[in-house]
DNA sequence: TGAATAGTTAAGTATCCGCTTGACAATCAG
DNA sequence: CTGATTGTCAAGCGGATACTTAACTATTCA
């Protein structure tokens, strides 16, 4: 199991790559095999297993394998840890904000 | 100007790395000057400057020099592009089960 | 003025990462 | 069976990247 800060990690850091990024927007579209998510890539299929296991670590996506061809599917819970984390700083930074606004109109705050 | 694929693949790529999430983290409790933000990360200045030269293009901070003191602040709206990608992926994925479930009362579709 | 503080810039380094190749395994179709 | 399809694994290459050091500029202050 992955921790809190190991999942928030997990998650940008797949996010962080355009070709993975493709890989999940493919796959909002719904299930596909390995070969068929590498055509519009233009990578050869060794590369997108690598970004699958990438993926699939960061709970983003979910594959199974039936017979000889593997279904990679979006799993759209994972995204929630990162939306989370955005929408945290987010609020501090209002919060800050408010009770600044409330004290005081100075414009400088080292 | 960043189009709008760009300005995403800048957002993502910057906080794809640890150290620049804990800069945005710092900077969500208010401004601070980029030595302090170096002290904690137990880096050099020259890095961090390094880091929020990549934070200011992605729109995630901004920064202001006044006499020899650069003073960074977190740019809350340079997230927003992060979270729609994200909400629309899982728009687009919500949509398709519905469609789905609207056909078929099939039960395994996990 | 002179010394300390704050940051900038360039160059070098070591590591990480995305990708390919090539050999292989497993499954399916004729 | 044979041959084609689909995916897996390991090794290695080249480029990106996160960091350091060191020299430098600009500002503040005693």
């Amino acid at each position: 199991m992955l921790s809190q800060q190991e999942n928030i990690h997990s998650v940008f850091h797949a996010l962080g790559d355009p070709t993975r990024r493709a890989i999940v927007e493919q796959l909002s579209k719904g299930p596909i095999s390995v070969s068929r998510l590498a055509l519009p890539l233009e990578i050869t299929v060794a590369a997108v297993v690598q970004h699958l296991q990438i993926l699939e670590k960061s709970g983003l996506v979910r594959t199974e394998k039936v017979g000889r061809v593997r279904t990679c599917r979006m799993e759209p819970g994972g995204l929630l840890v990162a939306e989370q984390w955005m929408q945290d700083l987010r609020f501090a930074w209002e919060m800050r904000l408010d009770r600044l606004g409330d004290l005081l109109a100075e414009p400088d705050e080292k």
